[in-house]
DNA sequence: CGGCAGGTTGACGTATACGTCAACTATGGT
DNA sequence: ACCATAGTTGACGTATACGTCAACCTGCCG
């Protein structure tokens, strides 16, 4: 991922998040180092959908609390997609037993690549370590 | 007072305020048939103070509201000075004695303003009246 | 390697908002 | 007539938002 333009954080730095209640989509980029252009990406495909105030999108904290979860879903691996669906369910499952549901059903599976390529790569370190012994000591070609 | 491009008007007829407790400036300027630089000129004079997203002010329903005042209180005669200083009691006394004091102090000025205007109207009509009975009749010259 | 999918970003034309500096209109007073 | 005031509006340069159409980057798979 690539870095934002850093000008563009340091113009928000500012903004207090705790006291306001309403937020353009320049204040939400900046603030959590992502792009407008992300967000509007985001929205298109339906993980965002904030109000229009004649054209322009404003956000309330509830669409910002979505939007935290969105970036920190994607930080734990899970594609968008993923994040869709369970975001889905939390709009929707007011006891939140099916969401719950979901989350160790999609925890579980992530568990389960990420181990499997932890496996992969303590195999691979294993055997570079081995040929790196052979070719140490002159042992037979490879 | 000019007309305002009708063709705004039209763009923001649909516009639902019922429903809505935010609004552009195009939105309160379509719908209450006044310009978006009237509505920014009302807050230079300190008589509005939306909130801004970013750098665009956002309106609520009690700017809306408070607009609509306003605009009532321009087409009773009074100057955006007095409607300044109603508002300003409007803002600050919970009791709001002090300004309905005010209101009718100003009530009063309006109308007595309006009554001498109407006496020196009568006044003049009449004489003009008197004018035009001595010119048919013939008598001495003015 | 190439192809694919997911995710992000860029280019760009259009629209609207903004603030500043004036200009215009209407009214009243001298 | 001129001047002052109140109220509105215009011109204009700047900034940012928007949506559309691509392009780019990364990782994975065959």
């Amino acid at each position: 991922m690539k870095n934002m333009p850093s000008e563009k954080n340091k113009k928000n730095q500012i903004v207090d998040s705790d006291a306001k209640d309403l937020y353009s989509i320049a204040d939400l980029a900046g603030e959590l180092g992502i792009s407008t252009r992300t967000i509007r990406f985001y929205e298109s495909k339906n993980l965002l959908s904030p109000e229009r105030v004649g054209n322009t999108r404003v956000f309330r904290k509830r669409d910002r609390a979505r939007l935290l979860l969105i970036l920190r879903g994607k930080r734990l691996g899970f594609s968008l997609r993923d994040i869709s669906e369970y975001l889905s369910l939390y709009d929707t499952d007011e006891t939140q037993a099916h969401q719950l549901a979901l989350l160790r059903t999609k925890v579980d599976e992530r568990l389960e690549l990420l181990e499997n390529q932890l496996a992969d790569l303590r195999t691979t370190i294993t055997e570079l370590k081995e040929i790196r012994e052979l070719a140490r000591t002159g042992a037979p070609d490879i």
